[in-house]
DNA sequence: GCCAACGTTGGC
DNA sequence: GCCAACGTTGGC
C-alpha cells in the first residue's frame, strides 16, 4: 500500500454543494466534470481509495474548506466526456481513449465551522506553497501537503 | 513553435 | 459586476 495523500477538492456550491453530497445515496458521488490537464494528471495518477481531501467551496459568498471527504475509488475515465447531452461532452475524449478521468468521492464530514478562505491567508507564513494561497491560482484539484493538512484540521478546531 | 485572442476562474 | 490571472486555441 503506499502512502496516502491529502487534497483539496473545489466546487462551486451553486452547482455542488457539501450538502449536495450529504444528501447522495451513500453519501458518495463521482467527481466528474473536471477538464484541466494537470487535475486531470492527479486524478488519473496519484489518487488512490483512502485519501482524504478538503471540500472547498469557491465562488460564493464565503470561500472556504466545509467538510472532509475520502477517495473511494483510483481514476477511471469520466463518462460524461463521451456523452453529447452533457455539458462536459468532449469529442475529442473517446472511449479507447480516454481524455478525462474521475473518482468517487465519499463525504468523511461537514464541518460544523467551516475554515475560511479569509482565515487560511491570515497563516500565510505556515501554509507556505499551500496551492490554494497562491496568486491566480486556478486548479481545482491539488495536493495538500501534509503539515498543512494538520494544521488545517487545528483551524477547524479538529486537532 | 510562437503568441495574440479568447474564454474561464474566482476573489473581491 | 469587475478584473487579474491563467489555460487553451488557432493562425501563421
Amino acid at each position: 500500500m503506499n502512502q496516502l495523500r491529502y487534497w483539496l477538492l473545489k466546487s462551486e456550491p451553486g452547482s455542488f454543494s457539501i450538502d449536495d453530497l450529504a444528501a447522495c445515496p451513500d453519501q458518495t458521488t463521482q467527481w466528474d466534470g473536471v477538464r484541466n490537464y494537470q487535475a486531470r494528471n492527479y486524478l488519473r495518477d496519484r489518487m488512490q481509495p483512502g485519501d482524504l481531501g478538503f471540500f472547498y467551496h469557491s465562488n460564493c459568498r464565503q470561500p472556504g474548506i466545509v467538510g472532509i471527504v475520502e477517495i473511494r475509488s483510483a481514476g477511471y475515465p469520466d463518462p460524461t466526456a463521451f456523452d453529447p447531452e452533457s455539458p462536459y461532452f468532449d469529442p475529442k475524449s473517446r472511449i479507447d481513449r480516454p481524455r478525462w478521468f474521475m473518482v468517487d468521492v465519499r463525504l468523511v464530514e461537514k464541518f460544523s465551522r467551516p475554515v475560511t478562505l479569509k482565515q487560511l491567508q491570515q497563516h500565510r507564513e505556515v501554509l507556505e506553497g499551500l496551492t490554494l494561497l497562491r496568486r491566480g491560482h486556478r486548479l481545482s484539484i491539488m495536493p495538500v501537503a501534509p503539515e498543512h493538512w494538520h494544521f488545517i484540521l487545528s483551524l477547524a478546531g479538529k486537532l
